[in-house]
DNA sequence: GAGCGTTTTGCAAACGTATTCATTCTGTGC
DNA sequence: GCACAGAATGAATACGTTTGCAAAACGCTC
């Protein structure tokens, strides 16, 4: 089963009996074509199996319509959420997505190298990979980047995040408000600022009740790196006795080692707040007490910025911190509960 | 800040004083050209950050090095796995992934005209959502068509699954030789040629040891309805005493349900056996019984016999089947073990 | 330096579309 | 029937590459 040669404009032009011309204006929506002739057009474009071509398209435009989407793991679920909804939403504006992965320990050079090729007219990033000079490589081509909830120091990168400091801020809050005097941060990749400002988060909470954070564990945003560091924080007799993780991905990891490997109780004898909200947060085997990020608002935003520079030809460095809401479920002891010996 | 003409190979050309053919002999990797010209052009094109146009160089090799990846879903982590392995296997061979999610009740017909336009050298889709005259319309435009985990009745679509027949086969043994005598089925959506053959599989398993197939509840590979489903199968007295579901994901569904719902104990008062073996199972507050689908080896499967075809321009009809594997953990009762009545 | 095979090079023609410009058509009001 | 505005049309060009072809350059041997 060979290919046949594709059916281009011309051949519909020839069986319509107009010229390329008329064909090309029956496919753009703005064109001035007299309906006559679009029914002949159409009827033989049909009759042909015609299809414009994007790629020619997209040289004479300029214009691919295509946005590169590049993140560094689909692990946890708020990646996938974001894939789905990001999509959506740039297939409704006519857009497509191209999709590269790339190791967070990866050669993100040679991708980019390979996404500035592919012409595309945006970028999405949702891992940091983007050094300071690479980032300058993208601005100096002219082609809009957001990023979404990673931070980089350069103009012309625009940036959507939740607001990770206040939903660091009030698990702090409210783990010290809950009595817990040691409180274990277990943190993301020591290159996501997302988990820096959720840090710097968590730490001013409980300073703000006189308390302070007792220790930092890196799990990497990694489902097993985080339970060796459970096991290495908790398996001790003076153990802390709150955790705030950085995603849920790694505070249901915690779960399952403190309860099913340590043999403590949650929240009895260990809080455990995450960061996400992702669904498995609500299954009921955890109730995950967590801070919620608004995915699709951030998706949202991150288009619509994307798209707005794209159609301006203006490429700005705009900002948006979207406000967290925190999730109370079973896994943080309730502030004023039994057992909570603020003084 | 607004955007520079991009630089072309003339640019680099005549900068370098060659012709533009030259510079872009420089750029294909099999081309002749002589050392000293290359280090000329080079060094010129580093200076101006030329980058070659892939848009026109698909224009005139007719190829855009591109495959459209179709799904309708990434909440089975099923998918997300393979999307991130198909994606790192794809970019190793020089082609870009182009995704397309869209939902297994949307307008398909509509992607699928999209899919066309954009000139993609090949489908890559792990969704079912291909009716056969879909199916005609790609292989009528000579586009190579893998399949993964679904099946359609059409020459010039391959296919690549697992065992899916044999994996439910295996459960529904297992769940005899368990002692079983009412076993339910969790089905995924009816239009899943997936759900059907592990269906069957289950029902000729149990029937190999004299059972059969007491109910199915189809629970359409979502969690709540899978939730929902569950509720309804066991929450009067003759309930099943187990429960075979078509993936992990809505396995652990009705876990949830079983044990924090309807107070039923896994798996001492009902079995439950899953499908996928995604990480979840292996979670200590499951360990999860399961059927351990190959999913780097089937897209690998997918990804070569996709490559194949591009690039022998001849579109066929392959289909694979990969073994699975039964995972035996903690939610089956075992054979022979205490409370097995199979008198 | 001539002769000859091999590489390297530039020219020019594609690829399939959008779009400008000049031209022709259409319809309206007189 | 005429003038005129506006819409519809086609010819031609451009987008940035790859590649066949023929000419030129090169490296040999004699």
């Amino acid at each position: 089963m060979k290919r046949k040669p594709a059916v281009t404009s011309r051949d519909v032009a020839e069986l319509a009996g107009v010229s390329q011309s008329a064909v090309s204006r029956c496919f753009s929506p703005k064109a001035s074509i007299s309906e006559k002739t679009r029914r002949k057009v159409l009827a033989a474009a049909k009759e042909l199996g015609y299809r414009p071509n994007s790629i020619a398209r997209s040289l004479i435009t300029r214009s691919s319509r295509t946005i590169a989407l590049v993140l560094s793991s689909l692990n946890n679920m708020f990646y996938p959420m974001a894939v789905e909804k990001a999509s959506l939403r740039f297939q409704e504006e006519g857009y497509h997505l191209l999709l590269f992965v790339v190791p967070e320990d990866g050669d993100f050079a040679g991708v980019l190298d390979r996404i500035l090729q592919s012409q595309v007219d945006g970028i999405l990033m949702m891992s940091a990979l983007l050094t300071s000079s690479l980032a300058r490589e993208c601005v100096d081509t002219g082609i809009p980047v957001v990023l979404i909830n990673r931070s980089v120091e350069l103009e012309g990168i625009s940036q959507v995040s939740s607001d990770n400091y206040h939903g660091g801020f009030w698990a702090g809050s409210y783990l010290a408000m809950g009595g817990h005097r040691r409180v274990a941060y277990l943190a993301g990749l020591e290159s996501s600022s997302t988990s820096h400002y959720r840090y710097r988060g968590v730490c001013d909470g409980l300073a703000s009740h006189g308390r302070q954070c007792d220790t930092v564990m890196h799990g990497d945003y990694d489902f097993e790196q985080a339970r060796q560091a459970t096991r290495e924080l908790f398996d001790s007799p003076d153990r802390p006795d709150a955790l705030f993780a950085a995603s849920d991905h790694m505070a249901v990891a915690a779960l399952e080692t403190l309860r099913h490997e340590l043999g403590l109780r949650v929240p009895e004898d260990v809080s455990v707040i995450g960061f996400d909200d992702t669904p498995v947060a609500a299954w009921p085997s955890y109730r995950l007490t967590t801070v919620r990020q608004p995915v699709d608002q951030m998706i949202e935003e991150a288009t619509t910025l994307l798209l707005k520079q794209i159609g301006d030809g203006v490429i700005s460095a705009e900002r948006r911190v979207l406000p967290v809401t925190p999730i109370l479920r079973d896994t943080a002891r309730r502030p004023g509960a039994q057992g909570a010996g603020d003084g």
